[in-house]
DNA sequence: ACCTACGATGGTAACGTTCCCATTCGAGGT
DNA sequence: ACCTCGAATGGGAACGTTACCATCGTAGGT
């Protein structure tokens, strides 16, 4: 084995803290200014030695810009905020990684707050976000906007509303084209012979989205002549509940064959739980699902979902927000960017052929 | 309708910004060192009165202390950052969950760094991280320590290493106690009558936790003499290998019943997906896995699992780092906080009675 | 009545940046 | 030869906060 002479840097040494721009100028014999140059967009502006001298200087002694310091200088935290109702959710999960990607690639870092849908750790939340004095918020909010992220907006603080809109709360929003989806299930669901419906949800009043799917299944079902009504209820609470209004939905006399359809992810796992415990055969009886899982292939014979673009959606978000920031005072009406939902179509819909004697 | 003289914050109106500590000062006509006190941990120190007067200003001016600024003054970012291998893996996300509430129990925020299991990423992110000077790290990284991780912790960053460990890096960590686990499934089986076992895993060269499951599924393979082999592959690259390594298996004649066991959680979905497919009966052949995930009781007839505390990982990963961040050059060896993981027992480990003739 | 000491407050210098405004220097136009 | 202009650099004042030290009363001890 070979041993060079080992070069201890006599600053990190018994200086644990990072090294400052001031250091970096006088180690390279220069200005602050010119270091400062150097690490932001201006570099181009130093001469070829200043730019070598610099590099060296600040590779020697590690340096690093502090965050916090430039943030507090120019007012520009580089820091998008993001408020998740859900964390739990693998939906939630996914937008999140395209806002993250999105905000990397644009040089913005992300810090994500869970809310656990408690309004409470929302606005906590909210404020904390708002000491950070992030740039832009995405926010997939719970409930009704708070005082504190109407304060925010007011501030002129970007934001995004993600899957959900917030009252007469004036924002660009992203999510899913809600009524579209409700209607490629119903085409769907009529198209493999299923007349009568249920629909199930989690409680609508926290979320737009969910209120909209839910309005718009009850109309079409009207429009379209279909049989069939919708209920939400708690998942976590009343689980009787749940079991309650399944069975009697199957349990009713019908000339039609009958379909659940699920609002979203959660209540689909709830109900396939409750279906199975039921001894209920899916594919004779539909099951449909907003929200596509990693197990909906595997839950025979395969479950029947509406995809969401959800790295999409994430991404759109951040550019969303990002336009509003770099074009600043501009009061363009709020925009509303809607996906299509993608019918991934499994056993769970599909009918077994009737018994026809020859 | 009833309209009340409408107040305008003459502030507000006029400045789209935040309040400063300054002008909470002036309008409560004190200096803003007490302001400082009040929002700081000084409180008390100040009379009632003066509590009063500077509460109903900062009310009235919206304020909110800079974090930045307040980061920069005294060193204190009120940051923890955590670093992600892999966002989408539902294990790592409820660890985060318990991070993330430990965190803000004991007056931090989370800043999460996504990797996709890329070191490159991750070089980049913990450079982002400190840049912004969180004052612990939370890591669950990518194969070797990177130079950049090691730099920050020789400048007395405290740092926790979860669910892998980092070759001769030294840190505390906290994780599942994997030969225990190994060891328990392995009861398991045995005792469910399983005698010849397919080992499957990720490759292990860039966890730690999987090449100790692995070893130690090897080792007590030979101490138990059971029959089996173990093998790590790629899942998304090469999902060719999988299938035919699970088909060679079940194929190879053997006196003993058979049984698989999956690393993780990723390895139980790819591994469900492929029995499925090749039309194998589970509980006949056994199936095991590390990890629990929503689904397991889905799949006929359930899939027995090894769940880990995820949520209580989380939290006791903060607890360390907290308590080195309290106690700074206490330099104590580093801990290693173990788990036990918990069996969760389904029909995919129940052999079905054989065939007795009475 | 005087000195001490403590409790309540205020002033000011940092923290590490960026940005605005010099200053210097050489090239090009008149 | 002089004036102007721009390119390359440096000096210093902010940004909003906290920490240290100073100041001012006033109550308690002698």
């Amino acid at each position: 084995m070979v041993t060079f002479p080992f070069e201890v840097d006599p600053f990190m040494a018994d200086n644990p803290n990072r090294a400052t721009i001031l250091e970096v100028a006088r180690d390279a014999g220069v200005s602050k200014t010119s270091v400062s140059r150097y690490f932001s967009s201006e570099r181009d502006r130093l001469s070829e030695t200043m730019q070598t001298r610099i590099a060296r200087a600040a590779k020697r002694l590690n340096y690093r810009p502090n965050q916090m310091a430039r943030g507090l200088k120019g007012g520009h935290s580089r820091l998008i905020g993001m408020l998740v109702a859900d964390i739990l959710n693998p939906f939630s999960v996914a937008v999140m990684h395209g806002v993250e990607q999105a905000c990397r690639a644009r040089g913005f870092s992300l810090l994500v707050c869970n809310t656990d849908n408690d309004p409470a750790q929302e606005r906590d939340h909210l404020a904390l976000l708002a000491a950070y004095r992030v740039e832009g918020l995405v926010i997939n909010a719970a409930g009704q906007p708070s005082r504190e992220l109407k304060q925010i907006a007011e501030q002129g603080t970007p934001l995004v509303l993600l899957d959900r809109s917030l009252g007469d709360f004036e924002a660009d929003e992203v999510g899913l084209d809600n009524a579209r989806a409700i209607d490629m299930a119903l085409d769907h669901l009529s198209a493999q012979g299923y007349g009568d419906l249920l629909y199930l949800s989690e409680p609508t009043s926290q979320a737009s989205s969910r209120q909209i799917r839910q309005e718009r299944f009850e109309q079409q079902l009207v429009v379209r002549g279909l049989e069939g009504k919708a209920a939400s209820l708690s998942l976590d609470k009343d689980h009787a509940a749940l079991e309650h209004a399944i069975r009697d939905f199957l349990a009713a006399p019908s000339q039609q064959p009958k379909a659940l359809l699920c609002a979203n992810g959660h209540v689909t796992l709830a109900v396939t739980r409750v279906l199975q415990a039921q001894g209920v055969v899916l594919g004779e009886t539909g099951l449909m699902g907003i929200d596509e899982l990693d197990w909906c292939d595997l839950v025979t014979p395969g479950i029947t979902t509406l995809a969401q673009p959800t790295e999409g959606i994430g991404r759109a978000a951040v550019e969303a927000l990002l336009q509003r920031l770099e074009h600043r005072g501009n009061t363009a009406p709020p925009r509303r960017i809607q996906y299509q939902a993608q019918l991934m179509s499994r056993g769970s819909t599909q009918r077994p052929a009737p018994f026809t004697p020859r």
